[in-house]
DNA sequence: AATTGCCCCAACCGCAACCAC
DNA sequence: TGTGGTTGCGGTTGGGGCAAT
């Protein structure tokens, strides 16, 4: 299960840890927290790299974290917030007490991927994230690196998939509101089967971005890893059932 | 009992964001 | 504003475990 241990270039070793290092790593952080992975490991008395020990800590060491099968509310909330949010592992991570980014990661594309999407075969399929991401990339709002040579044309943004903002929201209506309360379970279908007129949209859609005030893309989605906090302590989104 | 092939998960890698100077 | 160091994230891989043959 785990790798064969080895040295890297700079001597660092690598693969499995050992209930040595791991005891040294737990013993060193308790006491002294985690100030700098990067120096970590030589005042542990540990020959790993920071990254190393950081990813062990995180996922493995950490007191709070939670071993064990998942629970049917724990995978139901982790196929719901990826129809949503995409592959945000940390932000899924976070609203499940204990787990670990890495940890639902595995899980999702061990167990839960299939199950959530009956389609997946397709390789040209598209699936939540991927529409999700490359939506997110291609829109002329994002000021980022990839998007400068990648313009769209000035009318595009008129459609209110290709807004930003709105895009997100359109997909967890979609989701929520059409792929639930249908037998579609194809997030892609049911976002094409939004009615941007339809009124309960338009609320969903306005009180979202007017809450939002501008920090959907700059704040939590881009810099911070707490998208789910922040969503999940809106009271709007609980009062129309966004997650629910 | 031996072999094969798939499943699962710990760990690695590359990259981007963040931060201090 | 630019640069270098650090941290965090997501994709991918290696290999042990185990069921099937």
């Amino acid at each position: 299960m785990a790798r064969t241990p080895g040295r890297d270039k700079n001597g660092m070793k690598k693969g499995t840890w050992t209930p040595e290092e791991d005891e040294k790593l737990r013993a060193y952080v308790s006491q002294y927290g985690s100030w700098n992975w990067r120096k970590i490991p030589k005042y542990a008395g540990l020959s790993r790299c920071g990254k190393s020990c950081r990813l062990r800590w995180m996922n493995y060491l950490r007191p709070d974290i939670k071993r064990g099968s998942y629970t049917k509310e724990e995978e139901d909330t982790i196929v719901r917030l990826q129809g949503l949010l995409g592959n945000k592992w940390s932000a899924i991570a976070s609203q499940l007490p204990g787990r670990t980014d890495n940890e639902v990661k595995n899980h999702w594309h061990t167990n839960l991927k299939k199950r959530s999407s009956p389609h997946a075969s397709s390789p040209s399929s598209t699936s939540p994230q991927e529409a999700t991401t490359s939506e997110n990339h291609s829109c002329a709002h994002e000021a980022g690196p990839k998007d400068t040579s990648e313009k769209t044309p000035n009318n595009v943004l008129d459609h209110p998939m290709n807004c930003p903002v709105t895009h997100p929201i359109i997909e967890g209506f979609a989701s929520l509101h059409l792929c639930s309360s249908s037998s579609e379970t194809s997030l892609s279908t049911c976002v094409e089967a939004v009615d941007f007129s339809n009124t309960e949209f338009e609320a969903c859609r306005d009180t979202c971005v007017a809450e939002s005030s501008g920090r959907f893309w700059t704040e939590p989605f881009i810099t911070d890893n707490n998208i789910g906090s922040w969503l999940l302590q809106d009271e709007w989104l609980f009062s129309h059932d966004f997650f629910y």
